[in-house]
DNA sequence: CCAGCTGATTGATCCAGATCAAATGCCTTG
DNA sequence: CAAGGCATTTGATCTGGATCAATCAGCTGG
């Protein structure tokens, strides 16, 4: 399980805001104490054990949300049961930048998770008398969809090689993000989330972690992989 | 090329966004009579013939950009010259949701093309005096996200036919939100630009399109298409 | 009215990644 | 510690869409 900087994220103060050691990486780093006083009195905390529902697509989108521990995915439903995964979301990610009243997509969690809930409407009156908090909640959409730019790009033109490559080490740079830089990488998520991130099978996905590990780029170790030549997979995820 | 109501937006008073006919459906439709005012004089019109930049990816992003007319086709490259275009522009589109100090798309006019360009440091000022419209922009990038993450289903999922069937259904409907309701669907980008949008080839592109011509689902027109049997186009790009 | 150009269509073949089909290697749990 | 269950790996084969290769159809300018 992936958290962030000390082991217990909710030790002690559970659900006070103002203990909460993934604040400086969400959007609730734009809050000061008075506001956080205030934010932490909307807030409901939650616990989801692995597989846990935190919401689903079509639903009516009752409630925004804030990761605080844990890893969810994050993914789309053709009615035939094909899916896409669109992301993975880490300590700190904001799940609420709904453009409708329904949920787009459905999100669970993949290990033990923690969140941080808001009903939509006073979430929203409270953004509304808060235009720094507002201008927060626009970077984080604004680099939101940066990542789903990025991401267009690599399901639509690029090889299936060069998708391992690049998740792998955008996966990295994202938990490096959140302050977990061990030397693995830690690879919650299953081999077919994977797959479904990237547009592949879950065959691909293994035959292509089990080359790179032939040619000692990586070793595939129990949740996760270990890089040993970085260098090559950044070649490869760029180009 | 595709225009919105009147057949000048820009007539007479050149240029005034109070007399702006795509306003309502920009970010601006959030401004009064005063912000308008004020707006406009930080407001620089600019035309540009088919084929010209709006700007580039890499360079600094020194404004952020309304499009009043004309259509713009958002693009990332890789080194190798392979391209995925990430969205078409249509007026009222708004492209200055960027989280970094440089565009990380590429965005040029497929037809002639009418923008107004603000200088990113003057526009940050001016929405952080003005909440309501922040939150329209907000609103506007959550769609934009949504928008992104369908798109990342159809590549990531759907057969050629069926990423063929939805750009179609999805084109027309956004034609239809800026008040374009024609028979027939107007396509001023090329089959380059589409195949480059769907993750496939031209070939690929052109040859569904005769198949569905061929099936009686829709007729092949000079600069469009005209779709005869919509529930089946709808139904393929639904499944 | 025709030559040349550019974009689109059509045809033939190929191949990256999907599909189908077993193993294999785990964790559980009794 | 054996049995069952699931995730993963590995192998064999197939195929949707790519690639390679001509046409074809509008335009544009002379």
């Amino acid at each position: 399980m992936i958290r962030t900087i000390s082991p217990n994220p909710n030790r002690g103060t559970f659900g006070r805001c103002s203990a909460c050691n993934v604040r400086s990486l969400s959007i609730c780093g734009a809050l000061d104490q008075n506001d956080l006083v205030e934010f932490e009195r909307i807030a409901r905390h939650i616990h989801l054990a692995p597989n846990e529902a935190l919401f689903t697509a079509g639903q009516v989108a009752s409630s925004v949300h804030n990761l605080t521990a844990g890893v969810a995915r994050l993914y789309k439903l053709l009615p035939d049961g094909r899916r896409q995964v669109i992301g993975f979301a880490l300590p700190g990610d904001f799940l609420g930048t709904m453009p409708s009243d329904r949920y787009s997509f459905s999100a669970d969690a993949i290990d033990a998770v923690s969140i941080c809930r808001f009903p939509v409407d006073v979430f929203r009156h409270f953004i509304e008398q808060r235009p720094h908090f507002l201008l927060r909640i626009n970077e984080f959409a604004a680099r939101e969809l940066m990542l789903a730019q990025e991401q267009m790009l690599l399901l639509g033109r690029r090889t299936a090689e060069e998708k391992v490559a690049a998740f792998l080490v955008g996966w990295r740079a994202r938990l490096a993000h959140i302050g977990d830089e061990r030397q693995t990488i830690s690879l919650p998520m299953s081999r077919q989330d994977i797959a479904d991130y990237l547009g592949l099978t879950i065959e691909t996905v293994s035959r292509t972690l089990t080359r790179f590990e032939r040619e000692k780029m990586l070793v595939i170790v129990s949740g996760g992989v270990r890089l040993l030549d970085s260098t090559r997979a950044e070649a490869m995820a760029a180009a």
